[in-house]
DNA sequence: ACGCGAGTTTGGTATATACAAACCTATATG
DNA sequence: CATATAGGTTTGTATATACCAAACTCGCGT
């Protein structure tokens, strides 16, 4: 339904576009058939029956009875992008210790199209809600809808994140939710002052969350990290100022290990 | 390089298959620049071109700077392969007390397109050799190379084992590796009368495992588990019936919770 | 036995693809 | 400073190929 065409014409494979939006129905669809595909996209049936052989012949998706389910090659491709990305090698420690001290969920993100990816989590034990982090890894995030993602808009230029905002509308998650332009300007500069970015029940309701960004050694934003727990533990001077130490610390020594590592950028 | 064409007529996207090939050159070939790419596939510089743009407007790669890699998109693909498949939630848990329990490497993995692929693992605290873990979870493996491997081709027809041998070929990797159908049938042999297989230094020198096949509702394999660890530690009795006994008990209690869990088989 | 829906195969044609060659644009070289 | 060279991008065009429609097969319920 997104016409990418900028008038000009840079060339593309129609193919791929098409095998594209089909793996993007099947993840969405969880394990739909080949008449639910059908129906999703606006193709005949024969051609999506030889895209699909394809694709399950590549590996890419797998057949199993008649429900179709992304393939476990992507699993592999996954854990490839992962193990290449520095933030990811330089941030998994952290991460996990900084899990260890809080006892919640800590997730070191980064930001990819416009939205924000989980690359490697971690639960200290007094973690709750599995089931909406299981989630939140399968799916891309709104950068405005979490504290990660806010630390990294704030260090965007805002033409950037107001060009990001036509793009993807304002979806409402809670009555928190930022919902015009104004008011996320206005968190962004507080967020650039302070330095880090919190996430108060805007996402989902009984949760609270601090993150900062992560910037590499040419000073671009290469991802964030937060710490989110329940609003019940997470409030007054540890919200406020505790927690925000320690996401800081945690993102500085993840700095660190970027500068001294080889570094590139990831996207 | 694989011709797949049986002659007869099985249709097939010849784009997919194309991108296909870029992505795996891009995974393999770690972080190739545009012209690696061209002289590792057969197309001209122009289509390459054509390709990359479009992979990297749908998000499976990533352009930074003049180097070519995987996209991020795949980090939240792979993620959802992970979650949708039973043995997955199923086993998780057990991979985890396995790995406390013995201090060692244990992993998860499935067979996919006639290798192993790793879903999940954990490492116990005394487990080592980490490099070689991550290459691991990079790339599949040839059944024939591990402990899961080998426990699952034991569950598969003979047929079905000499048909994968043949198109894969037997590739060496330490002077213990098994390079003849012969051994190998003998050992699968042994495998199903004794329950579990066990891997010594085949792969890596100095390395041993133990693994036994889980099967699901319908009998049939869903994937396998096992622990691995140095030479030094999986001796005598330990390797020989400790070990085993656990890796078992493992894997039965991860048939129990498939067949009590809705079902369904990967692949 | 029959009809019906889900899934697969086939023919023909419009068109998307892929080559080649021209075209840029930086970086090395005389 | 001019020129050469390599890395990368754009364009015209013949042809392979993707796509639709319609025919077909298979399995299931009645």
């Amino acid at each position: 339904m997104d016409a990418d065409d900028s008038s000009g014409s840079p060339r593309r494979i129609k193919s791929i576009q098409t095998a594209s939006a089909l793996l993007e129905a099947i993840q969405y669809l969880e394990t739909p058939t080949f008449t639910d595909l059908c129906n999703e996209v606006e193709i005949s049936k024969g051609t999506v029956h030889t895209y699909l052989e394809t694709l399950e012949n590549e590996g890419f998706i797998a057949k199993s009875g008649s429900e179709y389910q992304l393939g476990v090659r992507l699993v592999t491709m996954g854990e490839s992008v992962r193990n290449q990305t520095d933030i990811y090698r330089a941030g998994q420690d952290e991460v996990e210790k900084l899990a260890e001290k809080t006892g919640e969920w800590v997730h070191l993100t980064v930001e990819c199209q416009g939205q924000e990816v989980t690359l490697y989590e971690s639960s200290g034990d007094r973690a709750i809600a599995m089931d909406y982090h299981l989630r939140m890894r399968e799916s891309p995030q709104y950068l405005y809808h979490t504290a990660a993602g806010k630390a990294m808009l704030a260090c965007f230029d805002r033409d950037r994140v107001r060009d990001l905002v036509n793009r993807q509308g304002f979806v409402q998650r809670t009555e928190k939710t930022i919902t015009d332009l104004e008011t996320l300007f206005a968190e962004l500069d507080q967020i650039q002052t302070q330095g880090y970015a919190v996430n108060d029940e805007e996402e989902v309701r009984g949760m609270r969350s601090v993150g900062t960004a992560i910037t590499g050694p040419d000073a671009t934003v290469c991802g964030a990290i937060s710490v989110t727990a329940p609003t019940s533990r997470l409030s007054g001077d540890y919200f406020e100022s505790e927690i925000p130490e320690l996401v800081m610390e945690a993102a500085n020594i993840i700095e660190v290990n970027l500068e001294t590592a080889g570094v590139e950028k990831p996207r």
